[in-house]
DNA sequence: ACGAACCATTCCACTTGTGGCATCCTAATT
DNA sequence: AATTAGGATGCCACAAGTGGAATGGTTCGT
């Protein structure tokens, strides 16, 4: 998840100023990425300009410092939509923000990308279930320094069904938006080709 | 969620060779830190060492090139605990590995740290759901290139109430987590003053 | 006998991110 | 009158992560 392609895709929705962009990404943005550095905007800003993906263009503020608004360029698009429809790859924590960024940015992508992206994440964590939910999760060993074993083992316990529980809780979430898309109840827009099913079954 | 402490707390758990720690991060330890680099195993070690913080000793393998088994020197165990029972900051995603690593660790600390931190991140999620739950989503805008907006609302949505789903369970674990804490459920080496209670409940 | 997978380490150029600081102005609060 | 909060941009040194590739051995399946 680069700033970059963030910052493209919410300039492509409204032109900003940098200190607009830090703003979006402390409050509806916090999803997309944590604790994002003002210096981190405007460089990222900077860098861009230079590739000519964004330019801005001087907006006065009678009194203060001139804001300075930057939109997207046709080559910042191309790179956006690059990304976005491009190749998926999956990060290994299902929590990661690769997948929630492409859904945020949804509107730039026809049915059928959005399909494929789902496919591609629904078919991932499954095959992460199938290989890690049942696997050994501890084995015996000498701790260096004072260790609590059996509050480890308690919260371990814990943590591992609530973990299973949110991939669950998230597989099932993917499956549902697939089925909703081929069946064109997310937009009007529909499906060219059905292709075929895909099943919700992750328990064995 | 810096990797030299994974690795410290890994290596404190465990003392292992680089190739090791790599294959840790891949599969028991993929919820902790995503898509990991030998590379960055290697080098994370080697500034330890620097630092003192870990040492190794040379483990010949006969015929083969020989593995360097790192353990943690009582310095490096100081720095582990330093930032594990440290001020708790947590991330503005509250996906983020940052209290999941610390939970990891929980036999490292004692019951009254472990409810320090729980109750921080409670404190803080509940918060951003008074602040953020019922946020306008969306303004109207003018896209720069093609847009479809009921896919982008009808995905948005559904990614919205998954998200306040999962923000929801998270809390409901911590709180629940905490509460078994307080009754002594996690481990025999009990609490010995019982402060106040925190409410779970999060909808108004 | 071959390739594939595994064990094990290391180097390198590059890109990103961190954390703090400096500067200037306005508007509201105390 | 002074402080604080917010709007706005930018610079800097440094820390950390990315994405390979190179090297050289072993074991296992076909």
């Amino acid at each position: 998840m680069k700033l970059e392609h963030i910052l493209l895709g919410v300039l492509l929705e409204h032109p900003s100023t940098g200190y607009e962009l830090k703003k979006f990404l402390d409050s509806y943005g916090r999803f997309l990425r944590s604790n994002t550095q003002m210096s981190q905007v405007y460089r990222s800003l900077g860098t861009m300009e230079k590739q000519a993906l964004v330019a801005h263009s001087v907006d006065p503020r009678p009194g203060a410092q001139d804001a300075k608004t930057y939109r997207v360029t046709d080559e910042g698009a191309t790179v956006f939509l690059d990304w976005l429809t491009g190749p998926y790859h999956p990060a290994s924590r299902f929590q990661d923000p690769e997948l929630g960024a492409r859904l945020a940015f949804a509107g730039f992508m026809s049915a059928e990308q959005l399909l494929r992206i789902l496919d591609v994440e629904i078919q991932t964590r499954q095959d992460e279930i199938a290989r890690y939910r049942y696997r050994d999760r501890r084995e015996t060993w000498a701790p260096t320094i004072p260790f609590d074993a059996e509050l480890a083992e308690s919260v371990g316990e814990r943590m591992h069904t609530k973990g299973a529980n949110a991939m669950d809780a998230h597989v099932a979430f993917l499956v549902e938006l697939r089925r909703e898309l081929l069946d064109g109840k997310l937009s009007s827009r529909s499906l060219t080709a059905v292709p075929g099913d895909m099943s919700a079954d992750n328990t064995r």
